[in-house]
DNA sequence: CTGTAATGTGCAATCGTCTGCGTTGGCACA
DNA sequence: TGTGCCAACGCAGACGATTGCACATTACAG
């Protein structure tokens, strides 16, 4: 601004009125200004306006780790539908711990965003760092591994009801031995899945057996630990509900190269519908989460908020979720 | 630092001095400021500190879309090592669209990113918009999808290397007509993809067939047409070698509905090593390409560059891909 | 020919942080 | 008592964009 000022002898002022339309200005000087801006191909320096204005346009999102192909789904759907009501997104990723998760948050405040979205790393089971958010009135949305008690808004899916729909659907296959394969047991999607699954269990008048409760913490060797100690059990379980899918395909590899037929030998299910679920075989009957639309709806209401266009109570945001039936379970159990 | 300065009677230079522990303070004032910074829970404004400083300690990065995985490993690298180096890093997507593209480059440099990291749209054919970035002394570094002309630092695979790797191991397995589907003509990869290919069929003394090259615009759509033409062409090819990974599942799932066996009737085998070419039936021979340390090196050198650690003149990395041997190139054909 | 209004521009302050330079007060020494 | 020096801190300006207010110029009415 201050070159242009100088080439056509005018204040900076008066080009910052040009470039804004001002209507105080003569036609003819904000016609040569325009033109001149152009020329050298001007652009405005977002820091400064947004120091100025003490709004940076930007938000910033945290989650466990972008390579999750949910998480990425649910950045693209933040993404796409921030940038349509002019905010730029700052991505992070706690890689499943708390110290990061922290240290994310610290740095963008710092960068003075205007809002946070945040899902939760597996770690998280204390929660001062968003209380402390929440007591500075810094806005943020919570979303996927959220925590119940604070008073945001949050977006989550009916884990409960997916997690019922795929152990129904086990159960109208005639399993009835069917085990749940959860994850650390503090984790918010381990606890509504459970009680999904045991909701399924009762409404078949099954009481819940807790040796068919499996504890993973969710990497791979733990996963191959948790199939063969489910492959060895006596008598064999009918079928097998993965909280995760991603766990179902460690348990599926597994098992296939222990010589364990699927559906035949045991059912398998699992959760998410990763792109993998869809192509291993036998494909992994699975329950769609649409993490696009997880995003867009977080970020959209995030926004309502920040521009004052959604009340200041927290709300709870539940997508439905969809069971996706393939051939894994395709399992009828003549008894 | 205002509030802080009120409450103790100093004026705001000395709590700057202070909290950038200057030696010229007295250590008293100093202790009581830092305390009571503490206790305050202050946090410098970023964007005050960038304005000054005219660097934002920022980066911007585009990519194609993050839903994929490998860009989302890229990604993942570039975030943690600029983190290492007290970076932060704004991501946008272009979805495969120039103007998309353009768009993104325009909002990063108006937030004042010290540096991009890039990698270009499937629809990026002219490049005006980083000879413009490039004329403008902006630092940026393409990656994996590069235009080659441009004096900038690139860090790409040896693609042509992978591709002679793949195909080298087809006609191992006594594989003689071999199929490449390319993508895109005027893509990086599609070229540097058939390079290889044609240069390990040549070293066979396998003519080049035009009629074995196929090309696919990447849809799914596309990729079952070319899957169907494929089966039908006689004499059936022996192998066939897709360009990036999500073709031959594509492949692999047409081919498999129609009842076509894989490896028996026709070898198969992708590129990039994406997570469901592990678990697909059969798994997937393909080329493992460390996105994840691409990422890395990518932004190590920008930061290089910035921090006038590296030299001024452009560099291209080239990084090293590994063949995966699976079983649907498990096939030898006996002539 | 003067008063007044309308029009078009410039000045200066602001956002939060940093820093060169100046100011203040205290002390030692001549 | 005067001079010099040092430690400790404040002032003011800068980064770039914006805007209320003041100012200058012109036109026009009286």
């Amino acid at each position: 601004m201050k070159e242009i000022a100088k080439k056509l002898g005018v204040s900076v002022s008066t080009i910052s009125r040009a470039l804004k339309d001002s209507p105080e200005l003569h036609p003819e000087t904000k016609r040569k200004i325009v033109e001149m801006a152009k020329e050298m191909n001007y652009q405005p320096n977002l820091l400064a306006q947004s120091l100025r204005i003490s709004r940076s346009k930007t938000l910033g999102v945290i989650v466990p780790e972008i390579t999750s192909h949910f998480f990425a789904s649910c950045i693209s759907g933040i993404q796409d539908y921030a940038n349509k009501r002019g905010y730029n997104v700052m991505i992070c990723q706690s890689n499943e711990s708390i110290e990061q998760e922290k240290a994310n948050i610290r740095t963008l405040v710092s960068s003075q965003v205007d809002g946070l979205l945040i899902s939760l790393s597996r770690e998280t089971n204390q929660f001062d760092h968003l209380y402390d958010l929440y007591n500075r009135e810094i806005n943020f949305v919570l979303f996927d591994r959220v925590q119940e008690d604070i008073p945001v808004s949050k977006v989550t899916f009916n884990d409960a009801g997916g997690a019922y729909q795929v152990t129904h659907h086990l159960l109208e296959g005639n399993n009835r031995r069917i085990v749940y394969v959860s994850g650390p047991e503090d984790m918010y999607i381990s606890k509504k899945r459970k009680e999904g699954y045991l909701k399924a269990l009762a409404e078949y008048g099954i009481e819940k057996d807790p040796l068919l409760i499996k504890i993973s913490d969710l990497t791979l060797e733990d996963n191959v630990r948790v199939a063969r100690e489910i492959a060895e059990m006596v008598p064999r379980p009918d079928a097998v509900f993965c909280m995760i899918d991603p766990v179902a395909v460690d348990v599926l590899t597994e098992w296939k190269s222990m010589g364990i037929k699927i559906p035949e030998d045991m059912a398998l299910a699992g959760f998410t519908n990763n792109p993998t679920a869809a192509v291993v075989e036998p494909p992994l009957t699975t329950v769609a989460q649409p993490g696009y639309e997880m995003g867009k709806l977080a970020v959209t209401h995030l926004l309502d908020q920040l521009d004052g266009l959604a009340s200041e109570d927290p709300i709870s945001i539940v997508l439905e979720t969809t069971l996706v039936p393939r051939k894994s379970s395709r399992h009828f159990q003549e008894k």
